[in-house]
RNA sequence: GGGCGAUUAGCUCAGUUGGUUAGAGCGCUUGCUUUACACGCAAGAAGUCAGAGGUUCGAGUCCUCUAUCGCCCA
């Protein structure tokens, strides 16, 4: 870093983030020091980030996500470990996909037009061209991490890693391929998991409809709130104990419109309260009723294409949109008379956490992953504390989603993403493989066929593949799952292979992250070093998502714990409570926000004042304050640098003497708040330590310390506080660093320049050693005796204020102080610079007093403040005034001596609490004996 | 339906083994060009810690119930 000029006018008077942020991780950055220095002796502390998605621009999620972790990094770096932050983005199948088709629908193209190949080359280039942006604005917050081991879920090693892990899988029986009932999104074109449906209370009907009997009059009637669904019944259900339908049992009936014979079957999951008791079965398009569907062997049909328009199956409806179809039928159903009547009601329907469409419940043949053999050894890591999740109370919920885990669907009908690796054989499963034919391949109005017939008419395989709009894969053909291509079938010697069509769920590649990253399965020094890893900072809202399924995978694949700690950090939304979001357009950019505050401030506001774990508002009030703070650090060094110049010596800066009282009393508060630190940084409880760091910083260092600093400097007073200055000031910035990386460093870089070089201090702040606590500083006396002087100086002033005495005009003061606390005496001219008073005479004990009646007096634990302010004093007043201290303080003394007069109080309170009260108790009895005095002096 | 969280000053929030007369920032009131800082300084006002009950020598903190708001799971 180039030396540079520094006179008290080089420096500005407020900090300039713009000038400073961008050079300083430049630096940063060539020095080499955001890589570990491996050392096979220490324990190294590893962060492996959560990654964004490629497409993502950074918001305030990422940002807190960012800033949590550089805290944890940059703090543990400095502490001396061995310290790796593994950055990283994720290829997000649906969303860069979704993203891509759009630009491509600007051109009038579809992804089908362009084919499988040139499609995803097209991605591959937006890939290549926008992917790095969010790491440019991870840099801007200063994340140190370690940008040459930064992974890409599709990069070879991670993408080998999903491979091994879905063969091994596959090998233990643990993935398999079923026709299941799954979530469909119509618009998005895929099956998701579980996970991805997010369900919404939306206000709806239920429709009451009357299926008639097929043999004789009558008819039984059953609710739905889904009348297009019944399009697909294969059955009506009641519960056998319902008495209601005891008869119906047996009988058929006839469904509406299409006419249909449906068996009545009993059932025990209907609910003879809902509705009419009668439920229509819909194995095709319920979760309930396919289970349902499959205890009695009932057929499944499907009524509903891919794109949530009606199929074949929906005779006179075919084609039709879902829902229009739902109006279509309603009015059919009245024209018939079947309709008997429609009742309000509220119910949850999903929708596509991705786009918010509503959500198809569709049979479908899709992969699974198994769970609950799984989820066995990942509930034990928790419960048996190898890994801890904070707030506590998430575990609870991590371990009951773990308990009722359900199979997990992984395949995604995309074509961005994983490819499934299994592969199946043309010759022995071609009869299986069906191809449902694009409208435009010009096929004779055929619209599928099989893989086996297209093959017989001569038609290569990319030809087959570029016709069809989707290829249906029947359970029957055998898959060959194999990490890499394989040449021949295993049973035939053919080396005609169609590899699976599907991709696997984006999620599947992230939960093998911490380990994919360092280079599993291949046996590497990272992850040998590296894995476990420390900490997974992460978002409440993705523990199921993520969070369990690491730890399901890590524990399946390495045999350990991904990670020792889970930290959970909330939500940040606006300054009402509402949640950001681009449609409410409450969303605040930080890359914005840093632009007008400062990647400090934006720092300090997302994560001081805050506990783990909770939702927080950001407000710009609350930036403005952060700034404020940054700006007051900034000012202080300031002065200290300029007064440093001026001084041309430092002392010795770095054991400064602790002499003079206000210098033990700096240091021994320095020293308290390092502890302090040091244990909120260890338990994760951020927001207190940079409490306690503002409020040192500011109260302490610049309120008081500097402002006594100062006389001494004036006066040439011995010792020179200058020492004392530089050393609280260096270590301040070494422990604020972590929080607020830029500010600290600029000023360390400065102060740095002004030191003697013989100090030999590392290049930059951010690889210099944390500070640690010196127990030998703490000093309790000191601390008592600045307390007494501050309070002084405090009564004084209110003096000053109360009676509107204007700031310049010297006041006289008399101070009456007790023989234990004469080192006050030795104060005086602090008491008279920072309080302007002159004269200050000091009163022993018993020593006569002014007229009572012409002075205001502060009583005050250790002293007693005498102001003489002749014609100004109401006696009346001074003397309610007076009452009301002595009130207060009556009140306070009877609680007290209740409590120290309560046997069970004082047999089981412990000693040092009795103690405390009773000092206390004796302390206010001196106060109100003194209080009474004064009171007797103005005549009462 | 089950679970979790929040409820503390006008606003936003801290308060982690129960132990001073409960703290901060913003806002508010009053005064101030005190040569580090008006992104500041000084002084001040402001709280039945949602409500009810309980445990305890002692409860903002632990337990039970209630209310309101929010989230997760079904």
């Amino acid at each position: 870093m180039s030396q540079e000029e520094h006179s008290a006018t080089d420096i500005p008077k407020a900090y300039d983030p713009k000038g400073v942020e961008q050079r300083l991780y430049r630096f940063w950055m060539e020095g080499g020091y955001f890589a570990p220095r491996v050392d096979p002796s220490k324990k190294p502390f590893v962060i492996i980030m959560p990654p964004p998605n490629v497409t993502g621009e950074l918001h305030l999620g990422h940002a807190l996500t960012a800033t949590l972790e550089d805290i944890m990094t940059r703090w543990h770096r400095m502490k001396g470990d061995p310290t790796l932050w593994l950055p990283g983005a994720d290829h997000a199948g649906i969303a860069t996909q979704v993203m891509v088709e759009r630009a491509l629908a600007r051109e009038g193209l579809t992804r089908q037009q362009l084919g499988r190949e040139r499609f995803l080359e097209r991605v591959w280039e937006w890939v290549r061209t926008y992917g790095h942006a969010i790491d440019e604005q991870h840099k801007r917050l200063g994340a140190s991490c370690d940008w040459s081991r930064r992974r890409f879920t599709l990069d070879e090693a991670p993408s080998k890693a999903v491979r091994t892990t879905f063969a091994n899988l596959y090998r233990k029986g643990l993935i398999y391929r079923g026709e299941r009932i799954i979530n469909w999104c119509p618009r998005c074109s895929t099956a998701l998991s579980d996970l991805e449906v997010e369900h919404q209370e939306e206000q709806s009907f239920l429709y009451y409809i009357r299926y008639p009997f097929e043999q004789g009059a009558g008819y039984v009637t059953v609710a739905t709130t889904r009348p297009e669904t019944l399009l697909g019944d294969t059955a009506v259900a009641v519960n056998p104990q319902d008495s209601r339908y005891k008869a119906l049992l047996g009988r058929r009936v006839l469904l509406p419109v299409l006419k249909r014979p449906l068996p009545v079957v009993a059932d025990e999951a209907v609910d003879p309260s809902f509705g009419t008791g009668a439920l229509k079965i819909t194995p095709g398009h319920d979760p309930v009723d396919f289970e349902v569907g499959q205890r009695h062997g009932l057929p499944v049909i499907t009524a509903m294409n891919l794109d949530g328009t009606m199929s074949h199956e929906a005779g006179p409806y075919e084609g039709m949109d879902r829902f229009l179809c739902r109006e279509a039928i309603l009015k059919d159903l009245i024209a018939e008379g079947l309709l008997e009547k429609t009742e309000p009601y509220g119910h949850s329907v999903g929708h596509c956490v991705r786009c918010t469409v509503a959500v198809e419940p569709l049979v479908s043949k899709q992969w699974f992953i198994k769970m609950d053999g799984l989820a066995k050894p990942a509930i034990d890591a928790v419960v048996d504390g190898r890994i801890s999740i904070l707030p506590e109370r998430f575990a609870s919920a991590y371990l009951s989603w773990m308990e009722n885990i359900r199979d997990w669907c992984i395949s995604r009908q995309l074509w961005w993403g994983h490819r499934i690796p299994a592969w199946y054989c043309l010759h022995c499963s071609g009869e299986a493989i069906r191809v449902i034919l694009a409208e435009t391949s010009n096929t004779e109005g055929v619209a599928v066929t099989t893989y086996r017939a297209l093959q017989e008419r001569g038609l290569p395989l990319g030809e087959i593949e570029a016709m069809a709009s989707h290829i249906s894969i029947g359970l029957e053909a055998t898959p060959i799952v194999s990490t890499s291509p394989p040449t021949g079938c295993p049973s035939c010697g053919s080396a005609d292979l169609l590899q699976d069509p599907d991709v696997l769920d984006t999620w599947f590649s992230s939960a093998l992250w911490p380990h994919s990253t360092l280079g599993w399965p291949d046996d590497t020094q990272d992850l040998g070093y590296f894995y476990p890893t420390s900490v997974m900072e992460t978002g409440y809202d993705i523990l199921f998502f993520w969070v369990a399924r690491m730890i399901v995978m890590g524990l399946e694949n390495t045999g350990e714990v991904p990670f020792r700690h889970v930290y959970l950090h909330g939500l940040i939304r606006d300054e009402h409570g509402a949640k950001m979001s681009k449609t409410r357009g409450n969303v605040i950019d930080p890359i914005k926000t840093i632009d007008s505050y400062g990647t400090d401030a934006l720092r300090f506001a997302l994560t001081t004042g805050n506990a783990p774990g909770n939702d927080m508002r950001l407000s710009e009030g609350k930036m403005g304050a952060s700034r404020n703070f940054i700006n007051k650090v900034w000012n202080a060094a300031r002065y200290v640098l300029t007064t440093l110049d001026e001084a041309k010596e430092t002392g010795d800066w770095t054991a400064p003497s602790r002499e003079h009282r206000e210098d033990r009393w700096i240091q021994s508060r320095l020293h308290r708040v390092t502890g302090r630190v040091h244990h909120f940084m260890e338990e994760f409880q951020f927001g207190e330590a940079q409490r306690e760091l503002h409020d040192f910083f500011w109260n302490e260092f610049c309120d008081w310390y500097i402002e006594m600093a100062k006389i001494r400097l004036r006066s040439g007073e011995e010792p020179s506080p200058m020492p004392t200055l530089v050393h609280v000031l260096e270590k301040t910035l070494r422990l604020m660093h972590p929080f607020i990386p830029f500010v600290t460093e600029e000023i360390w870089q400065s102060l740095k320049a002004r030191l003697p070089q013989e100090n030999d201090l590392p290049d930059a702040l951010m690889i210099a050693p944390y500070p640690a606590q010196d127990t030998g500083a703490l000093d309790d006396q000191v601390e008592g005796e600045m307390e007494l002087l501050m309070g002084v100086v405090r009564a004084i002033r209110n003096v000053r204020a109360e009676f509107k005495i204007p700031p310049q005009q010297p006041m006289r003061c008399l101070v009456e102080v007790s023989r234990a606390n004469a080192s006050l005496t030795e104060e005086a001219h602090v008491i008279r610079s920072l309080a302007r008073v002159e004269p200050l005479v000091f009163l022993e004990e018993g020593a006569p007093r002014p007229p009572a009646d012409k002075t205001v007096t502060a009583i005050l634990p250790g002293a007693t403040v005498l102001i003489p302010l002749e014609g100004l004093v109401d006696t009346a007043q001074e003397r309610q005034r007076l009452e009301q201290e002595l009130q207060g303080c009556l009140e306070h003394m009877r609680t007290l001596s209740q409590r120290l007069s309560n046997t069970d109080f004082t047999s089981k309170a412990p000693q040092d609490v009795i103690e405390r009260e009773r000092e206390r108790l004796e302390r206010l009895e001196e106060r109100r004996g003194r209080i009474q005095e004064f009171l007797a002096q103005l005549g009462f």
